[in-house]
DNA sequence: ACCCTAATTTAGTATAGGCTAAATTTATGA
DNA sequence: TCATAAATTTAGCCTATACTAAATTAGGGT
């Protein structure tokens, strides 16, 4: 099984932490929020406009003009000039296991005792350093 | 009950997510991160060397040293030129919330059944996302 | 067809966080 | 003590992510 989601190599070397790798994942993090976004608008309303994306995710137009121009450079979307973004595969492959992510982690909050609404909150940070490993676990604990 | 822990505020407006909070705490992160690193350090070997955080962190002793100056800045440590740092007042509390929010988020994991080493490793990332209402909700499910 | 508005991009600026190379300061060993 | 090693800072560079202001393009209504 092929994993799609970018998490970085864990490979816990040192002491009682490992922070290399969480701070290296922020652009991909980045990439994921948009991408989960886009995926949403595209089911939703047929389509992603810069105008939507600036709105959802509270940063300027300008923002989201050059963020897109990134995602478009590293292959996650495909977008002319003046036109709505849409997904490549690889996107749309990254945009599915966030999103999966997603509601595993809220699932666990929730199971835990946490109300929906910060177990959204808390997990949209969250959803990003969950590894292949801690992702089957989560999923094996919530079929209990 | 007053909370050091300069997690964003929680406030859940739009769709199905809350994207603007969990990029705008990227710098309290990365000093979460650094004042959970001096604090480990001065109990283990009685002070903080920039040397010792490169190594640990995994960046170049350049990053470390400029990064020093922005907590000094922002209150987190007391650096004296060439000489170890130490922590603030503001930068013991903020260390002491992080590494407790590490622990039951390790805690957590583990409970789900991730193994320790992951577990200490997805925690790293996760642990500056939870906020103060699933801190106590993890608490309370850990207790049961 | 044409104007006007909305959306987008470009230009220019700032900060955080990363790097290498070079300079400086502290610490150590003969 | 004094040369050398180790640690730290400065200088200079880069990218990602933010912003405002200005220019450009797309779309709608008359």
């Amino acid at each position: 099984m092929l994993n799609y989601f970018p998490v970085s190599t864990n490979s816990p070397i040192g002491p009682s932490h490992t922070f290399t790798q969480a701070r290296q994942d922020h652009a991909i993090e980045t990439a994921a929020d948009y991408v989960e976004l886009i995926d949403e608008l595209r089911e939703k309303t047929g389509e992603a406009r810069g105008a939507d994306l600036c709105k959802l995710l509270g940063v300027s137009h300008v923002t989201v003009s050059k963020t897109l121009q990134r995602l478009a450079r590293d292959g996650y979307v495909v977008a002319k000039p003046y036109r709505s973004v849409f997904l490549t595969e690889k996107g749309r492959m990254l945009a599915e296991a966030s999103r999966e992510r997603h509601r595993l982690m809220v699932s666990l909050l929730e199971r835990v005792g946490v109300p929906t609404a910060i177990a959204e909150a808390d997990a949209e940070g969250m959803e990003h350093h969950v590894s292949g490993e801690t992702l089957q676990a989560i999923k094996a604990f919530l079929a209990q």
